[in-house]
DNA sequence: TATAATGAGTTAAACGTTAAACTTTTTTGC
DNA sequence: GCAAAAAAGTTTAACGTTTAACTCATTATA
């Protein structure tokens, strides 16, 4: 390993300068200085030592990517197809600005901190359920902190979110102006403080306005594969008088079509179907799925947009934004009216 | 930050003693010392700097997981479906083992270097496409190397990789088992060396085996995403005679057949499409599509099986496993015969 | 001309942890 | 009862980098 000493003895000057060199403050050194000392580097093939630099200098350039799950239990970081899009341009941004980015998957505030402590963080993405205790946790370390995707009653942190309520609610609203007056709803698990909940709530709220009664029954939940989507659909095809259907993301829209479709329903003839996310599937379904669309990357790219303000120390005019939703009518819903 | 040093303050010990509590190697320190010195690091909450750990030992249980991109324009990450699914497996694992995961896109050699020697790399996942100088920069750092679906001529790293010239070549026989002769084949863009290469070659060692000759002009390439697909279909309706397609992907075949759908084209009646993947897509889509079916997850685990062996100095009996495919028949291939 | 300011560096200490080489006390074997 | 071994530590140096505080010429200012 070459170190920072390697280079200062084949340039015949002293480690302190060749730093200084590397972080671009020349104004103490000498144009010549400067070019011996780049050339020893390429030469030698210098390579920072980022342990040593965090050490001293209790900045790391490590960005942590955090999930929260509830139960490390059947869940996968990338299930959700957010993460994927979402990642890939914070990933692509972080590097340009020279950031590092750690993945990882914590079930509680302590393993947070831990996490973030270890590696000294400078900054961290924050996904999934974001807990109260979190806050005071997080606030002690003084680093910047973007929420993804996180219901927050109150937090200084910065927060990319999507309009989760007011979409699942034009989703049911928009059946309700088709004609259709029996609606259920299908979701992966809701729980509490997450974006499901928030679906679900957008689809009450719009039956409550209709003054149609919400049914417990025809709430349907199960896990996302296409298997548990059939155990639902043996339920759904019980509810005949059912003529629609809220489901709060596409994977498991596709998923249920496919099974009603093996039962011999037809969609939308016999039920409408409404999704949320507008993943590319939707398009490939059979029927082209009407859903709700939010765009994934614009999200990462706004998340990393606010992390590199506060690294910067930006001060920042906005520290929320609440990307808005829009419904795509495709073949899904049929008109009742 | 409370370092070790105050542990050691607070216990009446030393450094050293609590560093190899914290290690595990008690038998140099008395049952009554651990006891005190654990209190003292759960009262005072001491988290380790991985930063001075890594600087002074040299490993710093990070694992990079490099995908090599050949230009960065267009690349997400996670656009392959695949990376999700490993990474989730691969997090989890590392996890429950102690070491941590830091994410990057390559474009050569050199930064894929550098970004393992900055940080102490313990190890590195590589995916994508593997040159053959990367085995000289990569051998000198001393690390465990797991390539993930990289085809390589030689080299002593782990391997886990797919039969992808068989399994498209079985996609290709499968065709022409059903009658078909004039049988196409899309990709997204074929690059020297990759996955992609590999499936091209058996769709092609199919064809010369049947007797059928190659016709470089019902090749289509393109991007994944659905408007590419869709100019791909207007190639292929100029091409009349073709009733059957290989497509190197999934994603790709359920969008040439939403195109081919728009076109008016009948799946399978007018044309037969085999994907590649076997993603939970091709069964929602309609007609539920014939695939070659890979174990995407299985990959993950057996990558990061290698990669804790390498890393507890295990000798393995193995360095590469090849996973085999098999075709799942669904119900977009018609049989001519 | 004396003094201040600038340019081009250097030295020494510090960051938190670990490894190797010691030390001291107690126990064991014969 | 004495040497050897084990138990339970300690001391010191080192890992590679940065930062704060110096130094020593040379140039500019009044």
């Amino acid at each position: 390993m070459v170190t920072i000493r390697d280079i200062a003895e084949a340039t015949g000057v002293s480690a302190t300068t060749v730093s200084n060199v590397i972080h671009g403050k020349d104004n103490r050194v000498s144009a010549e200085t400067i070019q011996k000392i780049n050339e020893a580097i390429k030469e030698l093939g210098y390579v920072p030592n980022m342990s040593a630099r965090s050490l001293v200098s209790s900045s790391s350039r490590v960005i942590g990517f955090v999930n929260h799950v509830i139960t490390r239990e059947n869940t996968n970081f990338m299930e959700d197809p957010f993460h994927s899009a979402a990642i890939g341009a914070i990933e692509a941004t972080l590097r340009e600005n020279g950031y590092f980015l750690m993945l990882r998957t914590v079930e509680n505030a302590e393993e947070l901190v831990t996490f973030l402590q270890r590696w000294n963080m400078d900054g961290l993405f924050f996904t999934g359920i974001f807990k109260d205790k979190f806050f005071d946790s997080l606030a002690g370390l003084h680093i910047p902190v973007v929420l993804l995707d996180s219901y927050v009653h109150t937090s200084g942190f910065c927060n990319v979110g999507l309009e989760d309520f007011t979409g699942s609610y034009n989703a049911t609203k928009h059946l309700i102006e088709k004609g259709h007056r029996q609606i259920g709803f299908a979701s992966p698990n809701i729980k509490d403080g997450g974006v499901l909940q928030e679906r679900f709530l957008g689809y009450k709220s719009a039956l409550a306005e209709a003054g149609i009664p919400f049914e417990k029954g025809i709430v349907f939940q199960q896990e996302m594969d296409l298997n548990s989507c059939r155990q639902i659909c043996n339920d759904i095809v019980e509810h005949p008088e059912l003529t629609g259907l809220v489901v709060s993301a596409d994977i498991m829209a596709a998923g249920i079509m496919t099974g009603l479709k093996e039962k011999g329903k037809r969609i939308p003839d016999d039920i409408s179907i409404v999704g949320f996310d507008d993943i590319s599937l939707a398009q490939l379904v059979d029927p082209p799925l009407t859903t709700i669309h939010q765009d994934m990357n614009l999200k990462g790219r706004l998340a990393v947009d606010f992390m590199l303000q506060l690294l910067n120390g930006k001060t920042l005019d906005t520290t929320e934004i609440t990307l808005s939703t829009r419904l795509v009518e495709r073949s899904s819903v049929k008109d009742l009216r």
